[in-house]
DNA sequence: CATGAATGAGATTTCATTCAT
DNA sequence: AATGAATGAAATCTCATTCAT
């Protein structure tokens, strides 16, 4: 039990200096030594956790996926109606992004490299069902287009990574304003237009 | 004359190497030893030609922005009016995109990576002037939203690069229905809404 | 311990590898490739031990620095007068560079490379204060002249590396005639001449 | 007559360039591109003059050991008797040393360089013999020490390069009062004692 | 379970030299 | 005579991974 809960410890040092090695420098600058020493392990250690950095990268790629999923559905209550359900998604995703940078940068960094595989890739989607889910019934209720949950999710969600990157780069400062902004083009563009 | 010309086909030489590379195996996968041999040069020779990497993947960056804003701006007839203007800019992009996607790969693969650097950054965003002219001619018009360009962008066009990262990884396909549904959505998004 | 031991006799061992190569086509000429082969390790080794090619050259020039000077100064005894020590640490001197001739060599080399920094010289010279000390002894009794230790350096001690570099291409040898003739030409270009 | 003419002025400035580079970064400094470069020729044109890197620094050493001597014998006039001439010798070598510092410091680099083949050392060597001659002259007049001249020239000349060396470094900067001083030292190792 | 040491393979880059013109 | 282009070889250094303890 000591050495289990010790272990875990370990594991999650380990991804925590994983993520924030990513951050400067990229995934590549995140080398297992430098790991090792940030997490204040042997490199060798390492390797009783995962089996490779790719393994490393893809377990650190499927937590964050869900601790920003669970944030995005913390208050998830879809009774209240699609429009009001997603606006909450949406501002909580916003929000996790904006209050953990380093987890949304690394998860930007993610979408268009190698190290993450396929079927990882796959399962990080799964977490986000509850948002597919919404957008079904929204659908059935004809206020959301009826597209494919790629394509809404191309227009719904996938444009605050761009939003972000600017951020962090320092061009375009996301205030109040600029996220009900970003918030009202997200809507307009996945609900169906009033004739 | 036969010495520049021979120069300028090794120069265009590495880059195609570089893309394709950077294509399979990321912008890491790319040593300058294997851009060498897919191009039949040397290792040494890159450097007659680019001052080191980071130059290599700037200007192959830079080139291939520029390709694409040329084959985006083609037609460019604003006078036709901001909705059809924008419409044909778009399929422009996408057509761009969906033909050369070794190129849209990599312009993806840039957005987050280190080795591209700001002013390279700054460079490339200028090829995209005429469409932030497009945008703000239709602000005045009181037809685009009044958003900063880097908004009605992450709307209007980033969502193409999702999409097309899906397609080429499988799923959900590209047609000319979806492209129309694609178009929809980020017309939706930047217009706007009438009462 | 055990470990540990062993790390020191693979230091010194990079050490004594990277004496001999210089020895043979300079500091240039002991790549580190050609050192770790000549320690019995791979080129990576080398960097668990030293920080750089730089970093190498530079501790073993404080090694054999401080052996030199501890040769030189072993039966360091001041009481005994200040012409009888400079003769003693003179010949302790000769005599470690006649029996240690690479490391005499690789001094020899150091100074004019710009690969020792000045740091690194300066605590070099260090080793030499008990010289120095004797010969401001020597200019209290009015037996040494009153001049810069670096200019009774320049030819108190100096001219020994020339000696040496000429023995060691196989001119103007040294034998204990030879030795006790520099001596002289030492001592009276330092001691107060005599009306 | 015009070709040759141009080819001279070309090795020049080939040497020239090979000087100023050797100065700043050491003989390994001094790239062939570099050089080239610096000359304004093409990299293969330097083959036309020289054979290799290797003849290169060797002409470049005599050239300038040559220059040296003609410095320093430029008034030699043994009649006026050793010391007078020696002194002369002496203060011309200092004079051309602080004046061309860039020769003097490559002259020091060569000394314990590889690059400088044992033949072109001893034709260097040549450059010095009226100073040896002078010496002689000494020896049977019982002026000079009788000691092998590699000897009175490690306590008459060599301390000079250190001096020098210091000099550049910034320390223990050189003045006509140290220099008189150098002098004095250098006189009284090699000059016979009196009683 | 944990580690410090070690490493083979490979990364980027430089260099003296040659070749085709 | 002169050159710009080209290069094979080698330089320094890094990295993901393993091994002996």
């Amino acid at each position: 039990m000591a050495l289990l809960q010790k272990s875990i410890e370990k594991r999650e040092a380990l991804l925590r200096a994983t993520l924030s090695l990513v951050n400067n420098g990229g995934i590549q600058g995140a080398s297992m030594a430098k790991v090792a020493k940030l997490a204040s392990v042997s490199p060798a250690t390492i390797y009783l956790y995962f089996e490779s950095k790719q393994d490393l990268v893809n377990q650190l790629y499927l937590n964050v996926k869900t601790a920003f999923a669970n944030a995005a559905f913390k208050n998830y209550t879809p009774e209240e109606g699609v429009y009001i359900t997603f606006k909450k998604i949406w501002f909580a995703m916003a929000a996790y992004k904006l209050k953990y940078k380093e987890e949304a940068s690394f998860l930007s960094q993610c979408d268009n490299s190698p190290m993450i595989d396929e079927a990882t890739r796959q399962e990080g989607l799964k977490a986000l069902d509850p948002l597919f889910d919404l957008w079904l019934m929204g659908q059935e209720q004809a206020v959301i287009k009826n597209f494919s949950p790629y394509l809404l999710y191309a227009y719904g969600i996938y444009p605050m990574a761009f939003l972000m990157n600017m951020e962090s780069r320092g061009i375009n400062p996301l205030n109040d304003d600029v996220l009900e902004e970003a918030f009202q083009a997200a809507w307009d563009s996945i609900r169906v237009s009033k004739l």
